[in-house]
DNA sequence: AATTAGCACTCGAGCAATAAGAGTGCTAAA
DNA sequence: TTTAGCACTCTTATTGCTCGAGTGCTAATT
């Protein structure tokens, strides 16, 4: 990325703030009046000229002012921005938020996804904690009726799932300590994600008699074990999405977007590094190329454990926006250490 | 309700149809030639005049079309409508769509919710099983270090909560055999909803030694029980409704309004008998005035136990919409009732 | 060489006027 | 009671117009 000049730097930042905050292009006077810059509108306007060329700045038409580009965005980002610790009323607003949910790791992140949409008025999306090292730590099943029971496995990290099962013969106390004997054998301690459907059915044929009531009980816990692998991934506070006027038509399809699952998830997990901002077509979304994304994950016992991000307009308020995330994913992160700690 | 002559049904039958099928306001020579009735457009005039005096239609302006008004809806609903099965398609995909989830209540009523949005094209909600008498079955205490265990609370109806607590003391064996007494004691077979958290302080009371151990575990019980009780309302498919051009600009409060829980559960708990259709401005919240509600509930072992519900334009299909959902709430019903069942 | 003042130019937003078209209500005849 | 005919109303789309913000260029200034 080439070094601009001092001046260019100023202005350029002026515009990507001013825009931020008005939503409106900035013009030669306007982004004067703001800054209060000690040179002429028409030095501006030629410095503004040369970012045009560079590629930094756009103009939407001739006579309207100029908007950042998504590379003046990233510019922006990258080295301009100031970089500051959170603003102290934020982090009060996000410390008594969250007081509530301490303790349950889950509501936890939900709390803290639900105060970040709150406060960056963009729709945020998290994922639930999930360790590679997740290990199955009890199962349990409990009957509910004569074919019904309802199963329910822990795993190392707190995840617990749960669901009904229905076999054909009949759970009695004898099939339940099969069963028990069955889980404590193949499953307890074992990683999750090693449990799969094929391994359970490995499992399975070791039974002689049985076999067909056990079969399902079998599929249940692959199931589960399945599912805490899933990133249990929710979205909040699309609705602020609405409030701006920054996509027109595009709402529509940014929101049924956002409403499905699985593309959120791949565009979770797309990221490397710590903190992650992709501004505009960064985004392998086309639903996303007017949006951008802040991404951040947090930490359980120094493992990289969920996700906690802010989709918003890609002129988003990246200044006070980075560092809450950057703070609440932090917090976050020593709260569900300490909850889960001996 | 004043009955309207022949006629007069016929056309505000045709006007609210073709209104829901084209979205633009129907006139006399439209309305004919869609018809084929075997009169002049001069009549059909004069006829339209007269139901817009009585209340039933509507002109946006002098020169546009007819379209219903809410009494226009309402009549339509209550004597007009084709009472009719479900369409033969709908019920396949319905029956296909929801064969994956049987015997799990909780991702039954999931899938039929998210099922009825693809139908429907509407936003749609759902509330998972519950019951007036729901006793607790069982309530398990896993520790999950020293100071913190995860606790599972599982009620008569297959509903199953969890979350985590943290105690100031040490989680031993000693604790946990004291717990399960109180637990054994005093809450299995009890109402959930009777577990308030004063009752649990009257508990806590009777414990001489460890109250400050024992206080946290009981309250976590009481906030387990307690969200037994909330109905885990969901919605979906809202962003069907932004492809709509029934909202305006209003769809920005209404979305909104969809997204809060407490609002939508005030909804949905508003209607008596099985099956529901309030329109327009019949809804208690302003921001539904623009929408109507068919709502249903579902019947485990004959006792009511949960809403599922289609939120759309006034101007929906609800000659479609409402025997789909009538299908899908008893085919809901019947399948977690077999589920459940001894 | 950089900055600035001045000015002509461009383009979109907003507004009024106009035309076209759809649909009505009324009147008088069948 | 129904219908044909017609004048009337109101919306939508189009056009032309002005206004103003903002630019880019040139020439003068520092």
């Amino acid at each position: 990325m080439a070094e601009l000049s001092e001046r260019k730097n100023q202005i350029l930042a002026s515009v990507v703030e001013l825009y931020i905050k008005t939503g409106e292009p900035v013009g030669s006077k306007g982004l004067l009046a703001a800054t209060g810059m000690n040179c002429s509108s028409a030095t501006v306007r030629n410095e503004m000229n040369e970012l045009d060329q560079l590629g930094y700045l756009i103009q939407p038409h001739t006579s309207a002012g100029r908007i950042p580009s998504e590379k003046g965005y990233r510019y922006y980002v990258d080295n301009l921005m100031m970089v500051r610790d959170i603003d102290e009323y934020t982090k009060r607003m996000i410390d008594a938020g969250i007081s509530s949910s301490i303790g349950d790791p889950e509501k936890l992140v939900n709390s803290a996804r639900e105060l970040l949409a709150d406060i960056t008025k963009c729709a945020c999306v998290s994922t639930a904690p999930v360790g590679e090292t997740n290990l199955v730590r009890k199962i349990e099943l409990v009957p509910v009726g004569r074919h019904t029971a309802m199963m329910v496995l822990l795993t190392s990290n707190g995840i617990l799932k749960s669901r009904m099962c229905r076999v054909d013969g009949e759970l009695n106390a004898d099939i339940l300590e099969k069963f028990y004997n069955l889980v404590k054998t193949f499953f307890i301690g074992k990683p999750s994600v090693d449990i799969s459907l094929a391994s359970v059915q490995t499992v399975a044929a070791s039974v002689e008699e049985d076999y067909f009531i056990m079969l399902p009980l079998l599929a249940a816990v692959s199931d589960l074990a399945g599912s805490t692998g899933d990133s249990r991934l929710v979205i909040g506070g699309s609705s602020n999405l609405l409030a701006l006027k920054d996509y027109g038509d595009s709402i529509a399809s940014l929101l049924e977007f956002l409403s499905r699952k699985e593309p959120l998830n791949d565009v979770i997990h797309s990221y490397k590094g710590q903190l992650n901002v992709s501004i505009g077509s960064e985004n392998r979304y086309k639903q996303l190329e007017d949006s951008s994304v802040v991404i951040s994950k947090y930490s359980v016992n120094g493992d990289d454990s969920g996700t906690i991000g802010v989709i918003g307009p890609t002129r988003m308020d990246y200044e006070n926006i980075i560092p809450s995330v950057r703070y609440l994913t932090d917090l976050v992160g020593r709260l569900i250490t300490s909850a889960l700690e001996e």
